[in-house]
DNA sequence: ATAACCTAGATACTAAATATCCAGAATCCC
DNA sequence: GGGATTCTGGATATTTAGTATCTAGGTTAT
């Protein structure tokens, strides 16, 4: 899995500790001494998967497209991963003897349906996980990040 | 995920057809059209894991190392893919503000936590598989298959 | 003894992930 | 209007992981 989804999931929760305001790709790289140019393709494709929206020019950058609440944790797997399974059917029985050409070994192969039901349940719990959640944990856990974080992006700012 | 994953479970499939024979990693190969020499790596990252048992020489070749029900696709996954989480969480918070150098984040970050829920259940699923569930599937729904495998692989002997 | 076969490490090739750069467009502020 | 800031998107370079082959060595059946 890319790399890009530990960066984006982090940046949200950050993003849901600065509400109603937008933060640059600069800033939040900075946040994890992360390549800007290389997280801003992230934060890019999350806007483009209507997870975050941009505005350009001075006082730009991203924020959350919608409430926390209503971003699972699959919602940004998929903008930034893709909604491609890990285990790729290559249909394998395509070239085995006895074959059928015209059928969609992606479909009717079993070996394929049973890891394709194992993907299934692992989208269903991350599609039950939302960045509110982790939010809610990290208040809970960790009380001092929220305002630690806020403070640090508002000294960074001026 | 590694290619090697689908080659691996259709491979042991296979061998379930063939029961009590050593099969070569040419002739399970030749099935699919497959690198005989890259395949063969599989097979002994199979026979590593205790999967597979293999005999050298003449007459040599892998078979099962235990009964189909005794193996889980979990248990061929690890074996060719490793074990490692799709979610790699390379500890971001240590170089975000206020990191403790001592702490291991893969532990305590609620966001690597919370992709790691999601494996669990996609393990959990994945070990609930066997290779017999899957035979047993390929029986009953496409009845041929079986025989026309095994004579497929006894022609091929000779 | 020879041929068939697995083992394991070295090596080459290819595709994907990671990272940077630049030209263009939008926006703010003076 | 002009300059500065920032996002957008495509092009490009670099690095790493996956795919594939080869070779030397060990084991075993005939």
């Amino acid at each position: 899995m890319n790399e890009g989804v530990e960066w984006a999931l982090h940046s949200c929760v950050n993003l849901c500790f600065i509400p109603g305001e937008a933060v640059t790709a600069k800033r939040l790289a900075a946040f994890y001494e992360l390549p800007t140019a290389y997280l801003n393709k992230q934060l890019q494709a999350l806007t483009r998967a209507g997870i975050l929206s941009s505005t350009s020019g001075p006082k730009g950058g991203f924020q959350l497209a919608r409430r926390p609440e209503k971003i699972s944790l699959l919602d940004v797997v998929v903008a930034i991963d893709g909604a491609d399974d890990a285990f790729r059917c290559t249909e394998i029985l395509k070239a085995g003897p006895g074959a059928d050409s015209k059928a969609d070994y992606r479909k009717i192969c079993l070996v394929s349906q049973a890891m394709h039901k194992a993907e299934l349940t692992y989208r269903r719990e991350l599609s039950g996980q939302t960045i509110a959640d982790i939010v809610a944990q990290v208040e809970q856990t960790y009380p001092d990040t929220a305002g630690n974080t806020r403070r640090w992006f508002a000294n960074l700012k001026s």
